[in-house]
DNA sequence: TTGTACGCGTTATCAA
DNA sequence: TTGATAACGCGTACAA
């Protein structure tokens, strides 16, 4: 029990070999003959040592091991919707390849820990809006490689994105085909200052997914109204829902921008003692959410979230070994559950 | 644009100061007089030098400023259930307090990142049960302040506790008091090798809280079965709820481990064409997942799972700072919604 | 296959 | 208030 921990000189010293040859045969970097590997082993085993130091060793290899992913919401917030998990679980898987781990942090500005002193090899920024200018700026000055996940930051800035648009139009295809002309959406939340209620003016959505949607169904219905909520979130939809119902014309089909909102929204028109989709459709996106609704299947588009972090991961590594990464777009598929049908009368 | 990144000694030899007065300009330990401070930094501008190395001031600090979270599912699977979700935000928050942040591990060995070359000051493993042993051993083996959430393990580690137990006795007391005989519950994974069924043998359970809170049901009733499940999932419930209604004697109430079992449990059971609390009563446990069953109110008991992170939090910094922390035992509260009621008949 | 030499970029300590 | 010095612990050319 020495007062400080064993360093691999001293382990070297133990073995009775050169600290360099102590660190091969804990990097396996270059073969070492058994008996000298045996002999730092059991020195350092003697000693307690337990393998290099990570922070010497990122240090003098120019690398952490650590990627940083950047929020804009609190953790728990984020977390909500099992879109983003689900992305996260790809995204770990991917960087892990490269032997990477991943660093929560926050947009907040002030919050510790910041990115300017985050030990980070690299940076995800998620959902990235005006309010995450700050942290590319930081990443920007410090030169790590970035990709944004369902953002633009402009300017060669590699990004991970879905055809959030071309979904949303063709599932309002899908419901101008069965005969559908009141159509309603439930969105996402539009910018930082989240309200719920009538959106009055689309052009003012700060939120890329949130607008890029919107545009779909407007391609298809250009004067549907819009209806936001301050988050994916079953009771956001019901409450949406809820609200939608009492207004004239009643919607004879209500397309929500999640999943996790069209569960809300379709129990709203249940308990509404409608019955779907005889009375009304009703719409979601992601495909992740099966949990919930069974037996019922929803439509919506099922996009490839986990395919979403492990490209994004994918880009990382590429950065860091040097390459350029292409901006990455993801489709999503259109899955015809039994939410949606032709409009009454 | 310089071959290679300014370093503090650039920025000191271009302002004309020694590289230790540079240092204290950017950490702020120590006074500088104002004119050299403007120096110093109008040369890291002209440098484009935006503060120490992250890696270099770890290694010479001793401290990296990030905390390792050590999970045994993989991140899309903990991160299903709310209660996990916020706990990890309660832990975020107080990290931050001491300007660290939060690295995710996984208990996997051979995985990567792995916990013995990750640059972490402190771990926190989550739900510990046998399979955590390794992950526990490294941890010890470099001498990292550690604290467990959920789980023993053993001599002098700090843990974070909740009241399982008492709680679910708690519940299973409400049940009994309202005249309730015949209970059956529905538990989360028994161990690391997961399957979904009737538990034979509540003796073999090697989680922790699973365990605790079934001796807690059994406090009360003693020979109530248990259905096993794989994970806290709607869906788990919803099986669950489909193969227990499958028996007889028919239960009057089914005490679900989680909230989000319980919501499961409460759609097998509207779906079976029976009505709640008047035909079956159903309870839950951890008062977080009001999402998704409004405009119901489950019976359960509500866990502080903020306070659970932020407790751990608070562990980790008194370790930091060299005190000893004590492990700490949470209590949850009864919350009686309307899922629970006298029996039929 | 092993050892030598050096520097990665910073900051604590102490003296001036 | 500033500056000189010495580690922090390691990995990697390169030579032997």
């Amino acid at each position: 029990m020495s007062a400080r921990r064993a360093t691999i000189a001293d382990v070297a010293r133990e073995a009775g070999v050169a600290a360099s040859t102590a660190s091969v045969v804990f990097s396996g970097k270059t073969p070492v003959s058994a008996p000298t590997r045996e002999r730092v082993l059991a020195a350092a085993a003697a000693l307690g040592y337990t393998g290099p130091d990570p922070r010497a060793a990122s240090l003098r290899r120019g690398r952490s091991g650590i990627v940083g992913v950047v929020f804009r919401d609190r953790l728990g917030t984020a977390f909500l919707d099992p879109v983003t998990t689900v992305m996260m679980d790809g995204l770990a898987d991917a960087v892990a390849d490269v032997g990477a781990g991943l660093l929560l942090l926050r947009d907040d500005d002030g919050a510790e820990p910041s990115l300017n002193a985050a030990p980070v090899d690299a940076v995800v920024l998620i959902g990235c809006s005006v309010g995450m200018r700050d942290s590319l700026d930081v990443v920007r000055a410090r030169g790590l490689p970035v990709v944004v996940i369902e953002g633009d930051a402009g300017d060669g800035v590699p990004q991970v994105r879905l055809d959030n648009r071309e979904g949303q139009a063709f599932i309002a295809g899908h419901l101008r085909d069965l005969g559908h002309r009141e159509v309603v959406a439930v969105t996402l939340p539009a910018g930082p200052r989240r309200h719920a209620g009538w959106l009055r003016d689309p052009a003012a959505i700060s939120v890329d997914v949130t607008r890029d949607r919107l545009a779909g169904m407007h391609d298809v219905f250009p004067a549907a109204r819009a209806y936001a909520t301050m988050g994916s979130l079953v009771d956001e939809g019901y409450a949406a829902g809820r609200a939608i119902l009492a207004t004239h014309p009643r919607p004879t089909a209500i397309m929500a921008q999640s999943d996790l909102l069209a569960i809300g929204v379709l129990r709203a028109v249940v308990d509404a003692g409608l019955r779907v989709p005889e009375d009304l459709s009703v719409t979601g996106f992601d495909g992740i959410a099966a949990d919930g609704i069974a037996p019922r299947v929803l439509t919506t588009m099922v996009q490839p979230a986990a395919e979403k972090g492990r490209a994004a991961g994918a880009a990382i590594t590429a950065m860091l070994a040097g390459a350029q990464a292409p901006t990455i777009r993801l489709t999503s598929t259109f899955r015809r559950g039994d939410t949606t049908g032709p409009p009454a009368g």
